[in-house]
DNA sequence: GCCGGAAGTT
DNA sequence: AACTTCCGGC
């Protein structure tokens, strides 16, 4: 503890905005075990009284301008018990987030820069089809927000780690974006990097789904994976005043209610890449932190975050990391309000390997959050990684064994990869057991189970996966469907549901009144 | 203003 | 690891 130290209010009810608990805690920093930068920008970026220290960049998506560097520098200097720190200390740190691609400079504009929130969203989101001719808009991107809550069940109940927690991201399952122009030697430089680690980042999640289509892998592989950034989800309903904030709540009603779609089982069974692994000292995800699924808002998000890189005539390269999306031709003058023009399809049941190839032929089933059920084939085209020459030969291979191992994607006659989103982890993660007892919601007693608990509650489904092995594909999706809506229904009134009663089943972080000393 | 290397700090 | 501090270069 140091003296000296200015405390930072936590601001009050009212019309300020809190993040959630994680956020103020001071082991949302990894490293440091303090808050992070970005966290703290995005902390001034939503609050009212820093308007005029720092805002959102009108029409530009998760694109921020520091209005005053030195207040900035001093605030920040001041959450970190720093009184020397000054806006040039400051953007040397930002500036250490352009490689992380967290952040990345907007060119030409002083002291503007970019939230890369695409890398965030997108890879998680490998389900979402964007069909061309789908518009989004490029201002007040909808993101999973107050009003747009995205829930998953956490992919890995039976994580080693407790890693993945419903509701967050992680940039370890979000491929590097490549939002930089490459136009420069500094980031022709981290296109290089980009292509080194990147690759791998990609390939560490689609390992991830692997070892969810696996019952063995059990995810213990992925002990390891380093805690990485995530979005930052709020859930408060109009928190997010400034349109141009990429939370802003968009104004349309309806956007502002819960999951107003059907949600399938496949929703809460498919692996979105939710691999997040949460900074060692992060808080689990409060019941204000947990998101939702609003396919409109993620699905204008995604959108006009392609525009917004294509626009910045970012590496096309961008794109092929997110097998599940495929970008529309552009058209990106959009209003949030306009109404969805592409659905955004869900995965169906998954099949498993072995039935893969048969289930190809027979009709998949697949649930489009629009409201009626299409029985579109989830086959979604993905243009073809260019650089597969250059890829280094281990990650050619490792590619290899994954287009063998999971469902996850076919190259056609033209080349054009098509993603097959992957199929979800074990089925076993919605327990035979009770649902309520192992519900996949992660609570406080779960973040130190360790992996070996995690496996016994896969294991016992193991004889059920023999036998759908010997099912017909179709029989196998309807009864899973059939067999695990119920404890679906459990575990989702505990999960979705409360969203809408707004009481959360669990409420882990210590919110005390005030939590304000952050030094 | 912005960039990124290098070394130091927590 | 995530900065902080310093600095030369553009």
């Amino acid at each position: 503890m140091k003296a000296g130290c200015s405390i930072v209010e936590k601001p009050e009810g009212g019309g300020g905005y809190q993040f959630p608990d994680w956020a103020y805690k001071t082991e949302s920093s990894p490293g440091s075990r303090q808050i992070q930068l970005w966290h703290f920008i995005l902390e001034l970026l939503q609050k009212e009284e820093f308007r005029h220290v720092i805002a959102w960049q009108q029409g530009e998506y998760g694109e921020f301008v520091i209005k005053d560097p030195d207040e900035v520098a001093r605030l920040w200097g001041r959450r970190k018990c720093k009184p020397q720190m000054n806006y040039d200390k400051l953007s040397r740190a930002l500036r250490y987030y352009y490689n992380k691609r967290i952040l990345h400079k907007t060119k030409g504009k002083r002291f503007t820069y970019k939230f890369n929130f695409n890398k965030l969203v997108m890879p998680n989101y490998p389900f979402i089809n964007i069909r061309p001719n789908g518009v989004v808009p490029q201002s007040a991107p909808p993101v999973p927000t107050a009003s747009s809550r995205f829930h998953f069940p956490p992919l890995d109940s039976h994580s080693p780690t407790s890693d993945v927690q419903p509701g967050r991201f992680s940039t370890s399952s979000l491929a590097p974006s490549g939002q930089e122009s490459l136009n420069d030697a500094s980031e022709r430089k981290a296109e290089i990097s980009e292509l080194e680690d990147s690759s791998a980042e990609w390939h560490r999640s689609v390992d991830l789904m692997t070892s969810r289509n696996s019952v063995t892998s059990g995810g213990i592989s992925h002990q390891k994976r380093k805690p990485d950034i995530m979005l930052p989800l709020f859930t408060r309903p109009g928190i997010y005043p400034d349109p141009h904030s990429p939370f802003a709540v968009s104004p349309l009603p309806g956007r502002g209610s819960v999951l107003n779609v059907p949600i399938s089982p496949a929703l809460s069974l498919t692996p979105t890449l939710f691999s997040y692994s949460p900074s060692p000292g992060l808080s689990p995800f409060t019941g204000s932190s947990c998101f939702s699924f609003n396919p409109d808002e993620m699905k204008h998000y995604l959108h006009s975050q392609a525009c917004s890189v294509l626009n910045y005539h970012l590496s096309p390269r961008t794109f092929p990391r997110y097998p599940g999306l495929m970008v529309p031709p552009l058209q990106c003058q959009m209003h949030p309000e306009e109404p969805a023009q592409f659905p955004i399809k869900l995965q169906p049941p998954p099949v498993g390997r072995k039935n893969r190839e048969r289930v190809e032929s027979s009709e998949e089933s697949s649930v489009t959050v629009t409201p009626a059920m299409a029985p579109t084939p989830p086959r979604i085209k993905v243009e073809q990684q260019t650089e597969n020459q250059e890829q280094p030969l281990r990650e050619k291979e490792e590619q290899q064994r994954e287009e063998r191992s999971v469902p996850s994607g076919t190259i056609d006659e033209e080349g054009a990869f098509f993603a097959r989103p992957a199929a979800p982890p074990a089925w076993p993660l919605v327990p035979l057991t009770s649902p309520g007892e192992e519900s996949p919601e992660l609570n406080e007693g779960s973040e130190d189970r360790p992996g070996k608990d995690a496996l016994a509650v896969v294991e016992p489904n193991a004889p059920e996966k023999k036998e759908d092995a010997l099912m017909p594909p179709k029989l196998r999706l309807k009864r899973r469907w059939n067999g695990d809506r119920e404890a679906r229904e459990l575990s989702e009134s505990s999960k979705i549901h409360w969203n809408l009663s707004g009481s959360p089943p669990l409420i882990a972080g210590p919110r005390g009144g005030g939590h304000s000393s952050r030094c």
